[in-house]
DNA sequence: GTGAAAGCGCTAACAA
DNA sequence: TTGTTAGCGCTTTCAC
């Protein structure tokens, strides 16, 4: 049946008025009179028509700028990531006229991140995606956005109490939990645990405790109840490096929890050590981590995926604001388990 | 900067020829004179030139048939989940006239597979997707597809030897890798190991082998050396089971690794005699595989994503044929690690 | 060897 | 309230 699709002329000739009031009705703006709307809906309806998206993106060519709110990436392995997503994105949109523009902050430095918010607000982008890693900054900028109301997609780390057109991210609680349980598979009973947070992240985000929460959460639903420390490590190398020595003086630890990126601080200290024994479970493929789970110092990443994160912040509001596609208000990735086997297929793969 | 993005006609009016003439050059169809070309071609490159996607979609608006050989769904759970992908790619192309043909396949029958392919052949489509399950067919069809220029994507099983437009699937000997490396992290030292396979599988394709060859090749290179026993089920419950209990009577397993997605097969078992402590690793989330994940039955499973694997086959495919995307000869997927934990992330992830 | 012109499906401005 | 028309960037036909 080679059923002829049909496009805005079909249905005007079936419903005996012009391409123009048809056109009136697929976007309401009125100056329609009832019988031929109805009329017209009716038979969009019966024929399922759906709007050719290729032809209305041609005739819709103007600009669309978008401002993009994220970490600087020069000096952070995980944000650097996330370069590769907005080139992936940028390339699935080069037949359209998108503008994106970058605004980068320090991810340390909440005035960098108010000035960033500023120069993209006086840029009048037709949408922001940005990662709130100011949970009271974020929240206002938010707030501004909505009041004049900026479409926002809001990336990697969640705000509580907010509206965005989307979310897009990981379940931090559950990553946790994850973390627990594949600790709980490869220590042995009798193990003390530690969960390593990291002091210059740890004010910043929210991220961390719900780590720490989930990850507790586990054990107190299990039928093991191992002692679970936590403690939370100075910034400097000198300082972390001996509360570490402190840490494993005064216990015998057997598996090592950290919630950040930073796993491989871990690895390295264990290494130079030499405290084979000690399973450490972490977060993310930077290099420093990849090269310590292949040799074995890490045993298990969890995979926050940054540079899918941005490629499908970026795809979302972009087909929101050219499609009129309304997202899911949160997409959440897989939490995805890497170890030194499977790592080559994550690094590799342009998919996930 | 608002430099406009340079068109057909602005590198016309800049070689100072008719568009006409600059559309010769770009699909090389000849009949233009030397200097014209040249001039053109360092104008294009002078100003990054790059064609509008759209507008080309939009003129080439003839029907693109495409051919779809994959097994039959119903009595298959891990098929059933490769539906989803097709109707998400169908729906990503919607605005292109795409038409998918699906001819199914028995999984056990060899003749079914040639009628589909005998059907596809005579629908004459511009390209094809296959699942090659039987070694030999897939690979005449293959060279049947090669002799009259017919682009095919292949998934989902690797058939060696094989020179398709594009191979999109896991690495079955690296996931058998790391089937072992799981065992190895959660079993304890000492265990037998048993590696299962379902004999009706087993005729049809080099997967499973090839999972068992990564399987062992693991602990052939590790500190440790396990008993490792190969066993071949038979297909129908009543022997199986025998075939189990005789085998649990006579050896002291710690791990089975089965080289399907039929490890609910053994969990019900495991469940059934109420043996905890043997650890089992299996392949994909069919719902039963699911339900004994959840109750502690089965404690790893390698996903092999049918649905997105389906869903991309058709993209690229698509791709090629309208875009002329040339794709990666092979598209391997990450291996993902699936725990009761990180199971709903999985479920209800659209992205993977 | 080249240019002019029609038209892909749709939007929006304008005319009636 | 409705119809007509130009044109988005590109391909393709046809006449020169």
């Amino acid at each position: 049946m080679p059923k002829k699709i049909p496009g805005i002329r079909d249905i005007a000739k079936l419903a005996g008025v012009s391409i123009g009031t048809v056109d009136r009705v697929l976007h309401n703006r009125g100056r329609v009179s009832v019988e031929s709307k109805k009329k017209i809906l009716a038979i969009i309806n019966e024929v399922n028509y759906k709007p050719n998206l290729l032809a209305r993106s041609l005739v819709n060519r103007k600009k669309i700028t978008i401002a993009l709110i994220i970490p600087d990436y020069k000096l952070d392995e995980y944000w650097k990531q996330s370069q590769k997503g907005i080139e992936a994105a940028l390339q699935a949109w080069n037949s359209y006229e998108i503008e994106l523009l970058i605004f980068r902050f320090e991810l340390e430095d909440t005035q960098s991140f108010l000035k960033a918010t500023a120069k993209a607000f006086s840029a009048y982008p037709a949408g922001i995606i940005f990662v709130p890693i100011f949970y009271d900054r974020g929240l206002s900028f938010l707030k501004k956005c909505e009041e004049i109301e900026l479409p926002v997609v809001m990336f990697n780390t969640y705000l509580p109490a907010s509206q965005p057109l989307c979310f897009i991210g990981t379940d931090s609680v559950q990553s946790g939990v994850l973390a627990a349980e594949l600790m709980d598979m490869i220590t042995l009973n009798g193990s003390k645990m530690v969960i390593l947070h990291f002091d210059e992240d740890l004010k910043n985000s929210a991220h961390m405790l719900e780590k720490e929460k989930g990850f507790r959460s586990y054990f107190s639903s299990s039928k093991r109840f191992p002692d679970l420390l936590t403690a939370v490590l100075n910034n400097t190398r000198h300082q972390y490096q001996k509360q570490l020595e402190k840490l494993f003086q005064e216990n015998k630890i057997g598996g090592v929890f950290v919630s950040t990126s930073k796993a491989h601080r871990i690895g390295e200290f264990l290494e130079q050590q030499k405290m084979g024994g000690v399973k450490v479970i972490g977060y993310d493929l930077i290099p420093k981590n990849v090269e310590l789970l292949k040799n074995g110092w890490i045993h298990f990443l969890i995979n926050q995926n940054p540079r899918r994160q941005t490629e499908l912040s970026i795809n979302t509001l972009c087909n929101f604001l050219v499609n009129k596609t309304i997202p899911e208000s949160q997409i959440l990735f897989p939490l995805e388990v890497v170890t030194r086997v499977n790592l080559k297929s994550y690094l590799e793969s342009d998919i996930h």
